[in-house]
DNA sequence: TTGACATACACACATTTGTGTGGTATATTA
DNA sequence: TAATATACCACACAAATGTGTGTATGTCAA
């Protein structure tokens, strides 16, 4: 699948956010009013353009037959592990996407699986996805994922004390961490299946 | 919301199923084609008729531009309670609807929201949905959600010791239930949200 | 028995909509 | 330097598609 210029992202975002709103795809000339395009026929090179790519299939002759085709843009990566590099964040080993309802569909959340049992008494199981929306601030008692020196990023309560911010677990059998982090969101959703 | 007739089922199903299929709308000929109605006409009726009863919108003169209303017959309720009469079983006191994706959309399911801490040791806390696939019967060890005799429907594991069912909370603060019931249905999913 | 509704059909008509064909210009790649 | 991709435009045309206006039958409640 190769990469889009920024135009037929645009393009793509047109078509994604249209079905949000009307539940059904819009047609070529609906594309062109939305994005400023006065001919038709440039809307359908961004559309072929869009189907050579691997982003989108189209009927011939039909009205409105355009399919976004999964795992595009706009799901909800699943991230294996999460670093940060001297300039940005990197969310690394994606391991596949999630598909959620519109209400928690948001450009800036990802989905994280949960290691080990140290969210246990907060019902947060090892295996559990949590789905995560980035943000830099959170609030004390707030559930967050946050990323530790060691570049390792971990799910814990935030907590403070004596105006000291920490990490708190959801299991008593681990302590709670005093060294520096960063945040990098907070969990405002856990799913867990059962096979 | 009024009721609908078998026929108008009948038409809401094949859009939704074409829909599924297509991911966009069908046209009213297409509907036509399916339903063996050899009018457009007919088709037109049984669209205004739903757009009447509040199962669909429709725009006019537009394309394909039908949608189904959420909150209509296939999405997940969310169960306040269940009861079950002399006859068959009753999911009353629906609390809203639950849109789930495809690959976890069946008839056959429901969610139920949670009450009580008595399976907080598998993660399943106060306040959480639980999606609950209605079967009769169930594997050992499965979370399930059973009926008992007083008509109450809760969420426990399934165990069996000496030939003998039982229920198991999750949660050493209560006891195991060794009281005749009725396996509703098995949990395959939970899902969280957090404010 | 009148009115409302459900269940169908036929078919002309107007609008919507995708397609075809032809341009122009720029940038990148082979 | 030629080929390819990107990024637009104009506009005629045919096909797809919704609408309008009829007709017919049966049921059910007021």
């Amino acid at each position: 699948m190769k990469e889009l210029t920024y135009k037929q992202k645009e393009v793509l975002k047109f078509i994604w956010n249209y079905l949000k709103n009307h539940s059904h795809p819009p047609t070529i000339r609906e594309i062109g009013d939305g994005l400023k395009f006065s001919s038709t026929g440039t809307v359908r090179d961004y559309l072929t353009a869009l189907k050579r790519k691997g982003f989108i299939k189209i009927q011939q002759n039909k009205s409105r037959a355009i399919e976004i085709i999964k795992r595009s843009l706009f799901h909800i990566p699943i991230a294996g592990s999460i670093h940060a590099g001297p300039a940005d964040l990197a969310i690394e080993d994606i391991q596949g996407y999630l598909e959620l309802d519109d209400f928690m569909l948001k450009d800036d959340m990802f989905a994280l699986r949960i290691k080990g049992d140290s969210m246990t008494d907060s019902g947060i199981m090892e295996g559990d996805l949590v789905v995560v929306k980035r943000q830099e601030t959170a609030l004390t008692n707030d559930i967050i994922v946050a990323l530790l020196n060691s570049n390792e990023a971990t799910v814990k309560i935030l907590r403070k004390k004596d105006n000291i911010f920490f990490l708190e677990p959801a299991n008593k059998k681990y302590e709670s961490i005093y060294q520096d982090f960063n945040i990098i969101g907070k969990v405002v959703s856990v799913i867990r299946r059962y096979r």
